[in-house]
RNA sequence: CGGGGUGUAGCUCAGCCAGGUUAGAGCGCGUGGUUUGGGACCACGAGGUCGGCGGUUCAAAUCCGCCCACCCCGACCA
């Protein structure tokens, strides 16, 4: 490609909008173009990286078994009502009306869509297992869409569904997209981690990460210092704190004039957090929620939220709490009726606890779970922090910065069950099929790629993602000899194979540079009256500092050489 | 949805506090010329509903109100 001919500009200031480093090279290298928050046009270079980041995909599902195919965006609203996720999306979800004022939804995801399409196919266990995929655009109306690529309402998805018989073969088509997915991230040159992850609104049973650490990333991640543990913070689990196991004491009631954070009670009695019983009061989709938990922990919301199998939750404002007759920074759940309670597991074996009196400005010391009170549900509702102890081994966990890039679902047989999804088993039985589901954002890899590949100048393409594989800078293109060397090694170069960004522009020497170091191709070739003097051209790996004279007869049996190498 | 911030040329920004000719600069863009190995120089030029609507005023980019868009933090999020 002619850069004279090429749409999409570079940019010498970085705009406004931009604040992490990959936002900032999208935009100064012309690989996208925003339309509106979170909706981006993907420019020449951009669609070139993102295309073969999408072939990458496709040859590493194709290798796992996988089957492309492609789905439509465009959803009657019904197959959203019978699988009963609309509620769990919420806003999240685009939907509009036909002329006919039937319901449609854009689709986020596509659950759905492929279990109806199983169910009209597969009959049989002699069908199975089956692993189609398609990778295509879907809608999400984010609340806050960010960081340039990093979080959008319009992305392109490589979503791969399996369909088993049973948690076994669950198990292995799981496995083998892990290990699809490690190929994958290798091959774009991306270090990357798996965590344990919240399945969210896409629901199932176990669900992975592949996570790539970074400041820019939307999400955090829980990661042992020590050994191979890590968990999505939503998920996360840690070793709670031992305390010592002192005989119950008789309940005793002390006057707290004024005091209702944690730290103020701590500093009145002279205890320590850990001494404490924390009480926070949640709505749950609308019901009141007891929450209680150590004054040394916080709460989990995500855990909780599972805890109590609600959609919406939220901690109550002082309305709600007044509605429903509950006082904030004194609350005991002694005596407590009419409103769930739940405890976090490491409550009931923390004696003597001092908690509230269920009156203003009082507290009670010498709280014993089981004697003064039970909670319906007892359960890991603690939020894990930096520093707590690794749950396998106890060594100081680490929390990072994430960018989310994949996630892997064993879902069972939650939406074959909901939408009808069956098979006829061997036994003559009728069951629904055991599903999994593995997504993979080619936008957020593309930005991920930028995050991890670049240095002051610019984008660093590893190799095997570069939009082409050489850029060719001609100086002086006044010169007729400049021009006809240049001219026919990018003709050259093309018939071998080797794709060439030509800069065939009238500009001075430090723009074509510049610009070349942008945009970041591997391999950089020029061509100069200085460089014919000694009939050669100059190669700079975009990589290293150094450059090398190469004849001009073999410059282009140098560069096939440099590319198979990488 | 809560908190913070920004909207003036394609990009970066000044002007606004203290209203007053024809709204500026740098970069980019066009034409001509001089340059030619790390974002060159000279000259001329094109380019603006000052985010929108309404109000105050003799007069609004500037003051007031409402709205919209975008960015950041949080909530939320496969």
């Amino acid at each position: 490609m002619r850069l004279s001919h090429h749409f999409g500009k570079t940019l010498r200031q970085v705009p406004a909008e931009a604040e992490t480093p990959s936002h900032q090279l999208l935009l100064r290298a012309g690989l996208v173009q925003q339309l509106a928050a979170g909706i981006y046009s993907y420019l020449p270079l951009g669609w070139r990286v993102l295309r073969k980041i999408e072939q990458i995909i496709r040859e590493e599902m194709d290798a796992a078994g996988g089957e492309e195919l492609m789905l439509p965006a465009l959803h009657p609203i019904e197959i959203w009502d019978a699988s009963g996720r609309l509620p769990l999306f919420g806003e999240t979800v685009f939907t509009l009306s036909d002329r006919r004022q039937r319901g449609l939804v854009l689709g986020p995801t596509h659950e759905e869509i492929i279990a109806d399409l199983f169910k009209r196919h597969v009959q049989s266990y002699r069908d199975l297992p089956l692993m189609p995929y398609q990778i295509q655009v879907k809608f999400r109306d984010e609340a806050r869409p960010r960081g340039g690529l990093i979080r959008v309402r319009e992305f392109t998805m490589k979503d791969l569904y399996s369909f088993d018989v049973d948690e076994e073969g669950l198990d292995e088509s799981c496995q083998k997209m892990i290990r699809a997915y490690k190929n994958i991230f290798d091959r774009c040159g991306l270090p990357t981690i798996v965590v344990e992850a919240d399945s969210g609104a896409i629901g199932g049973k176990d669900s992975w990460e592949f996570v790539f650490p970074c400041d820019s990333g939307e999400d955090e991640a829980v990661i042992c210092s020590a050994c191979d543990y890590a968990a999505n913070a939503e998920k996360a689990e840690f070793s709670k704190p031992a305390v010592p196991q002192d005989p119950p004491q008789p309940l005793e009631e002390v006057s707290t004039p004024g005091i209702k954070a944690i730290d103020d009670l701590c500093a009145f009695l002279g205890i320590a957090p850990w001494q404490t019983l924390k009480a926070v009061f949640y709505a749950a989709d609308g019901q009141p929620a007891f929450v209680a938990i150590r004054g040394d922990m916080e709460v989990n919301e995500t855990k909780l939220r599972n805890a109590l199998g609600a959609v919406d939750l939220h901690m109550m404002d002082n309305i709600e709490l007044e509605q429903a007759g509950l006082v904030a920074g004194y609350a005991s759940p002694v005596g407590l009726k009419r409103v769930k309670v739940v405890a976090d597991d490491a409550v009931p074996c923390s004696p003597n606890l001092v908690g509230g009196a269920n009156k203003p400005d009082a507290h009670q010391r010498n709280l014993n779970y089981d004697r003064d009170w039970t909670a319906e549900i007892v359960t890991d509702i603690a939020l894990a922090r930096e520093g707590d102890a690794c749950p396998r081994c106890g060594s100081p966990l680490t929390i990072r910065r994430v960018i989310e890039m994949g996630h892997v679902f064993k879902l069972g047989t939650l939406y074959s069950e909901k939408l009808d999804a069956t098979f006829l088993d061997r036994d003559g039985v009728a069951k629904p099929v055991v599903m999994g589901s593995y997504g993979i954002g080619t936008g957020r890899l593309l930005a991920a790629i930028l995050e991890a590949s670049h240095d002051e100048q610019g984008i660093i393409w590893p190799p095997q993602l570069a939009p082409y594989d050489t850029h060719l800078v001609a100086l002086s293109v006044d010169r007729p000899d400049v021009v006809q060397a240049s001219e026919r090694l990018y003709e050259e170069l093309q018939q071998t194979g080797i794709s060439v960004l030509y800069d065939d522009r009238e500009e001075s020497p430090g723009v074509k540079f510049n610009d070349a170091d942008l945009l970041g191709m591997p391999l950089r070739l020029t061509v100069s009256p200085r460089t014919l003097e000694k009939e050669s051209v100059e190669l700079k790996r975009r990589s290293e500092k150094e450059s090398t004279l190469v004849a001009l007869s073999e410059a282009v049996a140098r560069l096939q050489e440099l590319l198979k190498q990488s």
